[in-house]
RNA sequence: GCUCAGAUGGUGGAACUGGUAGACACGCAGGACUUAAAAUCCUGUUCCCGUAAACGGAGUGCGGGUUCGAUUCCCGCUCUGAGUACCA
């Protein structure tokens, strides 16, 4: 590759000998030269940080503007060729905006708590904290390089105390909170305890847990502080209690829904178990219908919003008590059987109700008689993982409890059922099961013979359940005769008058387990004292993460924080978890805002003046962890009046995602002994003759001169068999082998003969004359698989600026998409070619101040126009593709007009902002002034045409073109049409039937 | 199963409100320059028929429809990708 040495003419030099001293010493002499991307890039991103000229002012008359790119983890991996893609875009889009004259914020830092960084300290016993120094600087490193406009001064670290002591402050303030239904709104907790105080609890409102205790004043009162705690921790925001977590042995921590993926972890996929343990929660589903709400006010991609209306998942319907059939033998704890239901309509078509197997009444309602049968079944469903329990629905199993319910609208006696198909996590974990509507109960009433009652009369229920909610009510007492809608009113109104039921809207989503038993992770500013948790003063803050000598649980099974000596509060222990990895990235945009407020989470001046993101870019994989959770914590801040808006983002685009490309060469296996001395290689067109062959194959090795004897075959046919194996990406260049590097890239490749894509052999120490194709895949971007790209290799040998265009040339932003390096060739020679606007054949700087020709306007406004479209809409690829057409329109032009090419590098500027600041210097402008110039005004008049080349079409088929004035009106322009020589052949002599005359667009005959 | 997104040359993709399908780029083929290579430049490149040009035909996953005109709108189907799942 010689991409960066001088172009050398010829009366520079007359013979290679000098050509030769030039390339190595380009420095030291003064010739000029071709585009030199390392030294420009270098240049400006030198000047940008010593100037610091992306700092964003806090106060501005301009107007603000909000750019934020989702903050990444810092893996020891570094940085592949498809991390930056978001941020590219994200930076085009700031640069853009500086130019049309906003104030942008562009900040830039690193969510920095995280498993892997603990994992390799379990294994080295490096302290995650140096692990994660290390790999930040490594990220900084690459991200400089491409040239970002980020506010470095801005920068935020979740594992930096001077961050986390906010992240544990905003902790405090939800555990001081809870959420009052009357007002839809989060309160001081102060409040509810004045209410208790003068109220009791009776007319509270409250989102909280189940098990309240219900008092007046004079009760809260006689109560000892310590009871009075015991019962505010079931109204705080976040509190704590005993519920099913997902257990993860392999990784000794706690998951989140959202972190387990089919029974295992998404981070490593160990195998997930439920467990129950007492944990840290924080109560989200306080602000489910507000979240769900939210969506439409907000700017997102649809598809990620439908996602969260999936998570939330609000059902609308009934919750009903079946009363249980008084049976005197026995002690109730309960006397009915709540179940939820989306269509309490179906009421009379109940025929049994089916409890989950972990119902909390299961063990008092099984009947003596049935004991065996629901305790083998209990173990029976224990025994099956999470994993087969999803994986097999279509086996129907369950037992008889041998207690019934009564359908509280009729009396009738229904039996009581357990099944694993009833989940304990949804609804009250009970279902009324209606076999004639739900395919589920069907299938159960036919496999254990229970009964099946339609219910409407044009339900059809032969084979199988009908949900139809079209026709009248049969078999259904009062709602006889009626529809759907008015039934389901009858219905829910005579519950409520009998107290049997009442309308309800039900959640999918649960709160959110906020607690991993790990270490390298915020610490809950928590104490316990006789067993309950207070907070430590704000003045304690931050909690500093301690020391240990290991990073596993203790013998006692406590969270390696159980192992800090000395760690202690005054008052009582400290709790032993830590936070979650979603903490910290929660609320981290509005600590950009003032990154080192060391009295507040940020100031609120600059939360009012910075408000919300404008434009947040990052991967549709957060939506229902990242993104809901800081909706979250962002609405309940608002609530406590420390942000001024409900939503945080308020548009939002998601990058796709940039999958791998894999290379394969093709080996002949041949006979075992020969294969450890010499390898054969096929080239992609020889390798697919190969299996096309319907013989024998030794035809083939003829041609190729490989005199072998053939070792192996395919399933018995008469024929040969290959291997494919990946071949490193990166020695492989438009699918075209690099073989030299090949040979030397593994010891048993030295000696390979290669069969290259014309038939001949390649031999090593030959010249290579001829291409060796490589197959290729699309697989997932993995050391592994030889297919992942780094960045840096890429800007060494092109430079960050032809990155940065090629990035966005791939495709539209949004769509996923494998890495393909073909083509980044086409983007470095138009910025080669755009370099050379500014130059003579000699490469000296020369621009004319001659008056702009029209034509040369015209090509300005064009792409003027065109990018300021493109960029609004997020459309990167076609505005690369319309500055290549503007840059060979100039270049056809012989444009080196000073006016059009300063404005092509304003234009420009944002997309490569190196090689445009390089120019805009030799254009005579003071350095470091082009990120804050004034994007070009359009003006159409440049653009207006006297004529347009009509297509003239026959029946919708374009025949030929035709110029023609645009002064003339459509009938006009048709007669002169119709009197061409050329369109009266097309015609053939007839006339058409009908005309249809499109002004500046297009001209259609009918014959 | 359900929800969503998508299917256009050898490849990545363009065509924004129905109006010249294949922009731009890669690759490929041919040519110029060069002792040669690299770099650079020029020409061609959807497919079929045809030596080539003119001309003709087909063509945006498949089958229909609306329209003067459909990659774009409507109906049905196939395939691919993503998310989600006994959610009552």
């Amino acid at each position: 590759m010689v991409l960066a040495s001088p172009i050398l003419t010829n009366h520079q030099l007359t013979t290679k000998l000098i050509g030769i001293l030039l390339i190595s010493l380009p420095h030291t002499l003064n010739y000029k030269m071709d585009y030199q991307f390392k030294d420009i890039e270098q240049k400006w991103q030198q000047f940008w940080a010593d100037h610091q000229t992306f700092k964003a002012e806090d106060n501005s008359t301009k107007p603000k503007y909000y750019v934020l790119d989702m903050f990444p983890y810092p893996s020891g991996a570094g940085l592949h060729v498809g991390h930056p893609l978001g941020y590219i875009a994200s930076d085009i889009f700031a640069r853009y905006k500086r130019l049309k004259g906003f104030n942008v914020l562009h900040p830039m830092g690193y969510d920095s708590f995280g498993l892997p960084a603990e994992q390799y300290a379990i294994q080295t016993g490096q302290h995650p904290a140096i692990t994660t120094e290390t790999n930040i600087a490594t990220y900084r490193r690459q991200l400089d390089q491409i040239g970002f406009s980020f506010d470095w001064s801005r920068e935020v670290r979740t594992s930096s105390p001077d961050y986390y002591k906010w992240t544990q402050w905003i902790f405090m303030q939800l555990f001081n909170s809870w959420y009052n239904k009357a007002i839809e709104k989060a309160e001081p907790i102060s409040v509810l305890v004045k209410h208790f105080e003068q109220h009791g609890s009776g007319d509270i409102n409250a989102v909280c847990d189940e098990e309240v205790l219900s008092f007046n004043a004079d009760d809260w009162k006689a109560m000892s502080h310590d009871e009075q705690q015991a019962e505010l921790l079931k109204y705080r925001l976040t509190y704590l209690r005993e519920s099913t977590v997902n257990w993860c042995p392999a990784l000794g921590t706690v998951l989140a829904n959202d972190e387990v993926k089919d029974g295992f972890s998404e981070r490593g996929g160990y195998p997930v178990e439920q467990k129950k343990m007492m944990q840290w929660s924080m109560r989200i589903t306080a602000y489910a219908e507000r979240l769900l709400q939210g969506l439409d006010t907000i700017d997102w991609p649809e598809p990620l919003k439908e996602m969260q209306r999936n998570w939330i998942g609000k059902s609308t319907g009934a919750s009903v008590r079946f009363p249980i059939e008084n049976q005197e033998s026995r002690v109730k704890s309960q006397e009915y059987i709540e179940v939820f239901t989306t269509r309490v309509d179906t009421i009379f078509g109940v025929t049994f109700v089916v409890l989950a197997p972990e119902h909390e009444l299961v063990k008092e309602l099984t009947t003596p008689e049935q004991q065996g049968a629901i305790d083998a079944y209990i173990t029976q469903t224990k025994k099956k993982s999470e994993l087969d329990r999803m994986a097999d629905t279509k086996t129907v199993s369950g037992a008889f409890t041998g207690s019934y319910v009564l359908n509280p609208l009729n009396g009738d006696k229904i039996q009581l059922w357990i099944a694993d198909y009833v989940l304990a996590g949804y609804g009250t974990g009970a279902v009324m099961a209606v076999p004639s509507g739900d395919q589920r109960d069907y299938l159960f009433a036919k496999h254990f013979d229970l009964p099946i009652v339609p219910i409407m009369d044009i339900q059809q229920i032969e084979t199988e359940a009908d949900p139809t909610k079209d026709g009248r009510y049969i078999n259904s007492d009062f709602i006889n005769g009626l529809f759907y809608s008015e039934a389901t009113k009858a219905v829910i109104a005579k519950l409520e008058e009998i107290g049997a039921g009442k309308a309800k809207i039900n959640f999918r989503m649960r709160d959110a387990i906020f607690g991993r038993q790990r270490y390298w992770g915020e610490p809950v500013p928590v104490y316990f004292k006789d067993g309950l948790p207070h907070l430590i003063e704000e003045s304690e803050l931050p909690l500093v993460l301690p020391e240990v000598d290991k990073y596993l649980p203790t013998e006692s099974g406590e969270p390696p924080l159980g192992r800090a000596t000395g760690w202690k509060h005054p008052l009582g222990d400290y709790e032993l978890s830590t936070m979650p990895g979603w903490a910290g990235s929660s609320w981290y945009w509005y600590r950009y805002m003032d990154a080192h407020n060391d009295s507040e989470f940020a100031s609120k001046k600059a939360v009012e003046y910075w408000k919300d993101v404008d434009l947040y870019i990052g991967g549709s994989e957060h939506a229902t962890g990242h993104l809901l959770y800081s909706r979250f914590w962002n609405k309940f801040m608002k609530d406590m009046n420390l942000v001024v808006e409900e939503e945080p983002f308020k548009k939002l685009i998601n990058q796709g995602m940039i999958q791998g490309r894999s290379n394969f060469v093709y080996r002949l296996l041949l006979q075992e002994e020969d294969l450890s001395q010499t390898q054969y290689f096929l080239s992609k067109k020889q390798a697919d003759r190969w299996v096309n062959t319907q013989t024998f194959g030794q035809e083939l090795l003829d041609e190729w001169n490989i005199d072998y004897k053939i070792k192996y075959y395919l399933e018995n046919q008469q024929r040969l068999a290959y291997g494919s194996l990946h071949v490193d990406v990166n020695i492989v260049n438009n699918d075209v082998l690099d073989i030299e590097k090949f040979r030397q890239s593994r010891s048993e490749y030295n000696n390979a003969i290669l069969v290259l894509e014309d038939g001949t052999l390649s031999k090593p120490g030959d010249v290579i004359k001829g291409n060796y194709i490589c197959g290729w895949e699309v697989e997932k971007m993995s050391k592994s698989k030889f297919n992942v790209v780094n960045p840096d290799d890429l800007i060494a040998r092109y430079g960050a600026d032809t990155l940065r265009m090629y990035e966005m040339f791939l495709g539209p932003l949004e769509q996923s998409k494998p890495w393909n390096t073909n083509g980044i060739e086409g983007v470095f020679k138009f910025l080669r070619k755009f370099w050379r606007l500014f130059h003579n054949d000699q490469w000296v700087f020369t621009v004319s101040d001659a008056e702009p020709s029209k034509a040369e306007l015209k090509s300005l406004h064009k792409i003027i126009r065109k990018v300021e479209e493109d960029v609004e809409r997020f459309s990167f690829n076609t505005s690369v593709s319309s500055f290549m057409i503007a840059v060979n329109e100039l270049t056809d032009l012989k444009c080196n007009n000073k006016a059009i090419l300063q404005d092509m590098v304003i234009i420009l500027s944002s997309y490569a902002p190196h090689i445009c600041e390089e120019l805009w210097t030799l254009l005579g402008n003071e350095a470091g002034t082009l990120s804050y110039a004034t994007y070009p005004k359009f003006n159409g008049t440049y653009l207006i045409e006297d004529e347009f080349a009509y297509p003239i079409s026959i029946n919708g088929k374009t025949k030929m073109n035709l110029s023609i004035s645009l002064s003339l009106d459509a009938s006009a322009t048709e007669a002169v049409v119709l009197a061409n020589a050329d369109v009266l052949r097309y015609l053939d002599g007839k006339a058409p039937k009908k005309v249809i005359v499109v002004k500046g667009r297009i001209v259609n005959m009918v014959v």
